[in-house]
RNA sequence: GGUCAGUUCGUCUAGUGGCUAGGACACAAGGUUUUCAUCCUUGCAACAGGGGUUCGAUUCCCCUACUGACUACCA
């Protein structure tokens, strides 16, 4: 047999905001694309037109690009060979498809409504419309010719359904799971052309798609283990059977407490992003927040979400994109479900921040200094960030930590004040104002073992004086090492601080 | 209800027919520090239960329990 080329894809269907979870199986599909030479493709499986969300689509392309995942082939990517990638454009595609099937009396016309079938479940337990049924139901099979046409010239509505044959084992061969066998008798004869939008449903349109574009491996959700049996039928009777992808059904991503699907529900309770940007639901105008937004960085987001369900077998953390796809494989994805611990997540944030240089942390803060119309000289702005990078995790964290450097506190928590400031404090202070007003040039150390010297000559302790002189200079018991803070701020603005906060605190 | 699948520290996971069952996050304690963080060190903590198979099972088999997904003219 001919090795086929490596040929995958990602399918969302545009229903609203892309989850995380389809970010993760986006992710190990383009590791397992890369890895292997092929290609990635993004297909928009738009055939459900109630749910259809505007500009879904939009987003989701905007945020792979945010991510770093690039596509070969998809809707946004142009091609000369007019292929759309958008299923609702490729309709007379699957028509002809359709009809092969009912030819080849592989599938029927069907004209219960869904009422009618609603009626037949409320009236049946576990009602199913298959090979037992489907002689008391209204379809081309329980129906003469004569009357099947009658119906279809007087145009009634109709759907296709496929015809499943009873009591054959369908074996299905995952790639993660194993071997999967389930008997078609537990199958229903699903919808395959529905009436309601003349659209195909998503198994007709995903069969013929995968088969036309040729995807040598189709690599989704965990929930969609229970219909690949469906899907198998699909290509036997097509005819395409030979050429069937391999298959590989992803474990899902679960709530962080409880159990269940992570949904975006679960993000807003308990305050974690689901999307990657930020989301605005066009119909209810509701925002989400997205990783974005949040502070997270791309590669961060990409290494957590590769270790959630797969790792290398080596006690490794840290990969790149790089890396990822040299180690992927799909034999070390695991079988369970995988819980989301959005504090895995920081973590990795805070270690990618770490290995960022500082005029790549000032860049990323910028927009922010901007927001706050501050504009500090550069070399000012990279001994801060110097100064506080180790301590963020995200860059909003970055403004908190660096407030103080940039406006000077107008109140101070109280209380420190309450435990520290005393009596002679404000003396002391201004004693100390004086002796930096002598120091030249304005370091760290020489203001710490002035400070120090003070300190020892009036026989106080370390924290009664440094507490409070940094009080004067942040307005809280935070922040990085004082005299490194006093020497940045330079000596006019120290003494303008330490003033103030003996003017406010003391009367 | 039915079908399919899963089950190792709180969480993500490694692992083997015989190991003190390893790592990471989180948590705790100590160290560093003028403070808050960071950082460093140490600690805490797991093979769902019951039967087999075996000299020996966390590992292989069966059963039970629990959990999940699916069960639409949604994907």
């Amino acid at each position: 047999m001919m090795v086929k080329e490596v040929r995958v894809r990602f399918a969302p269907s545009p229903t609203g905001a892309l989850h995380i979870g389809g970010v993760r199986t986006a992710l190990y599909n383009y590791l397992f694309a890369k890895q292997h030479g092929g290609k990635l493709i993004l297909r928009i499986e738009d055939t459900d037109s109630t749910r259809f969300v505007k500009g879904a689509e939009q987003y989701i392309v905007d945020s792979f690009a945010w991510l770093g995942i690039p596509f070969d082939e998809g809707v946004h990517i142009p091609n000369n060979q007019g292929i759309s990638y958008r299923q609702s454009e490729r309709k007379p595609l699957y028509k002809q498809y359709a009809d092969f099937l009912l030819e080849n009396n592989k599938a029927y016309i069907a004209f219960d409504t869904p009422q009618e079938i609603e009626e037949k479940r409320k009236q049946i337990p576990n009602f199913q419309y298959d090979a037992s049924t489907r002689g008391g139901m209204k379809n081309s099979l329980s129906l003469s010719q004569a009357e099947t046409q009658g119906l279809l010239n007087k145009g009634c509505q109709y759907v296709v359904r496929i015809k499943i044959e009873p009591n054959e084992e369908v074996e299905v061969f995952d790639q993660i799971y194993g071997k999967v066998v389930v008997n078609s008798s537990v199958l229903d004869d699903k919808v395959l052309w529905k009436s309601v939008d003349g659209l195909p449903t998503y198994h007709l349109a995903n069969i013929v798609d995968d088969h036309l574009m040729q995807i040598s491996h189709v690599i989704r959700g965990a929930e969609w283990l229970p219909s690949a049996p469906l899907h198998v039928l699909l290509y036997r009777y097509l005819g395409w059977e030979n050429s069937m992808p391999q298959f590989a059904h992803l474990p899902l991503i679960l709530k962080p407490d409880g159990n269940g699907k992570l949904s975006k529900r679960d993000g807003d309770r308990l305050g974690f992003p689901v999307f990657p940007l930020q989301w605005t639901d066009p119909v209810t105008g509701s925002v989400s927040n997205g990783y974005k937004e949040q502070g997270y960085l791309p590669e961060a987001v990409i290494n957590f979400l590769a270790l959630l369900g797969w790792n290398a077998g080596t006690e490794q953390e840290i990969f790149s994109m790089e890396e990822l796809i040299a180690d992927f494989s799909l034999e070390r994805v695991s079988k369970s479900g995988a819980k989301f611990d959005i504090e895995k997540a920081k973590w990795f944030n805070h270690k990618y921040l770490q290995q960022k240089t500082t005029e790549q942390i000032a860049a990323l803060f910028a927009p922010i200094l901007q927001e706050k119309q501050i504009e500090p000289p550069k070399d000012y702005l990279y001994k801060i960030i110097d100064l506080v990078k180790e301590r963020i995790t995200f860059i909003n964290d970055l403004w908190e930590e660096s407030a103080f450097f940039f406006v000077a506190p107008d109140s101070y928590d109280q209380s420190v004040v309450k435990k520290r400031w005393k009596e002679d404090t404000a003396t002391h202070l201004t004693a100390i104002d004086n002796i930096l007003k002598r120091i030249s040039p304005f370091e760290r150390d020489a203001l710490h073992d002035a400070v120090a010297e003070y300190i020892t000559q009036n026989s106080l302790n370390m924290g009664q004086i440094m507490n409070c002189l940094r009080l004067c200079m942040v307005g809280k018991a935070k922040g990085p090492d004082l005299f490194e803070i006093i020497a940045l701020l330079g000596q006019p603005q120290a003494s303008k601080r330490i003033i103030h906060a003996i003017k406010t605190i003391s009367t």
